[in-house]
DNA sequence: CCAATAGTGTCTATTAGACATTATGCT
DNA sequence: AGCATAATGTCTAATAGACACTATTGG
């Protein structure tokens, strides 16, 4: 089918009046999600092998089709809790993405979404849906303008993604990155106690930088984010650091 | 029609593999627009007001249905030009908007875009497109947590918004005062020869602030995104201001 | 010369980076 | 006591705001 807008003489008609939309061919609406954590301080999205056609062999992100009777996000939530079997965490709307032939079998829109794994919940999803695979995910650029992503195998092989799925990775990366200093993104890839050199650490795991100590420290506790649980961690062989909570606003 | 997914026995399956998303119903896809530009020095939005039911009398953004062999921006960009009579602004995708009941008739997911226009791009969809109407938006907010907005009538009268677009024109303000000192977007809003004291006032417009002119002006001529004409502006009864255009990166 | 705005110099306050020093828990 | 890392003090560099001052045009 061709395209199903009516020829129309004037401009300022309102568009929806005249139009019928159940008479004509719909995309379909998926959402897929970039599940993101840290392993060994890089970043790592879970991703599934295609075991059919079309992109046998090569990597995807988790999705889903997106029901009639169910919004965007519970849509994303779904997802996250059937193909990851996770649920609690961070979880926003990152960006739609409806080139003509991203998926070779029909026209589907996709709304991206980022979920952020604390090393807990990472583990779970690996653990409860075993086909799923932390790659890390390599970013070799910096700065607002983006670029191209790479995904490595736990071995450090290059794995090739499927669809369009290496532009939404890299959509991920460039918004969490652009997020991370001045929002509390940050604290969704922690546990619920920890300390300000694992604040540090996700910092510079996420901008691909080292930080200066005394700086970082200081910046974060002028936020006024942080509350400190009084208690200290354990099992160093040295001085056990403070321990802190993520204290919302204020 | 119900939830349309198969009940699956385990999560690691393909969701794409063993779903035929051509047999359920699927969401219709829409494009609405922010068509944003100033006035008189304060945020303006054009508007229309709706004849037909649902939402009569109220008004709402301009608006298409996504064909089937068009991408979202395509679709985006036809709409620009259909219903705003303009083309060669900067565009750019907001969020994808998917509650259940936006729409009472029947399920629509919209993707929302953001269209910057200079006065004279403004002043021409406001002639070629007479229905519409530039509303002044009000932000009575700041900072990175939003809030509503209101949109007023060129007479001052509160306009009532149609749908959800009132939260479609809070995310817009959102997103614009966010990008506005770490991007290049107030260009966007100007025309192409301008003085400094434009685009401070553009700036100003956006983030309903003043602003330090010297800081300002040093912030600005350091980024190197700002070539001199060689010219100054005309008709002034005083010393005239340099005039530059904007040139990107560097 | 006056009015009005453009454009700049300079001081201060704030914030970030560099680097060194002190503090502390464990063995 | 000594090790390893936590936590902090302090100097310097960079950046932003305040405010006054100079520059330039038309009338």
């Amino acid at each position: 089918m061709q395209n199903a807008y009516k020829a129309r003489p004037v401009i300022e008609t309102e568009f929806l009046a005249e139009y019928d939309p159940t008479a004509y061919e719909r995309p379909a609406l998926a959402v897929d999600l970039v599940l993101l954590g840290l392993r060994e301080g890089r970043p790592a999205a879970l991703l599934l092998k295609r075991e059919q056609h079309p992109h046998a062999g090569r990597w995807a992100l988790p999705g889903g089709f997106v029901g009639i009777d169910q919004t965007l996000d519970a849509a994303a939530l779904h997802v996250l809790h059937e193909k990851a079997g996770i649920t609690g965490v961070h979880l926003e709307q990152l960006y739609t993405f409806g080139a003509l032939a991203r998926d070779p079998r029909m026209r589907i829109v996709s709304v991206a979404y980022l979920a952020l794994l604390p090393e807990a919940a990472l583990a779970e999803a690996l653990e409860r849906a075993p086909s799923l695979v932390a790659a890390g995910i390599e970013v070799p650029w910096s700065g607002e303008a983006g670029g191209d992503v790479v995904a490595l195998s736990p071995k450090g092989e290059v794995l090739p993604l499927a669809f369009d799925h290496a532009d939404i990775l890299a959509m991920a990366m460039l918004r969490l990155r652009g997020k991370l200093d001045y929002s509390d993104v940050g604290f969704a890839l922690l546990p619920e106690h920890f300390t300000l050199r694992q604040l540090q650490d996700v910092h510079e795991a996420v901008l691909g930088t080292t930080l200066n100590k005394p700086a970082f420290r200081r910046r974060m506790l002028d936020r006024g984010w942080l509350a400190p649980t009084g208690s200290r961690e354990a099992g160093t062989s040295f001085r056990p650091a403070e321990l802190y909570r993520f204290q919302p606003s204020r």
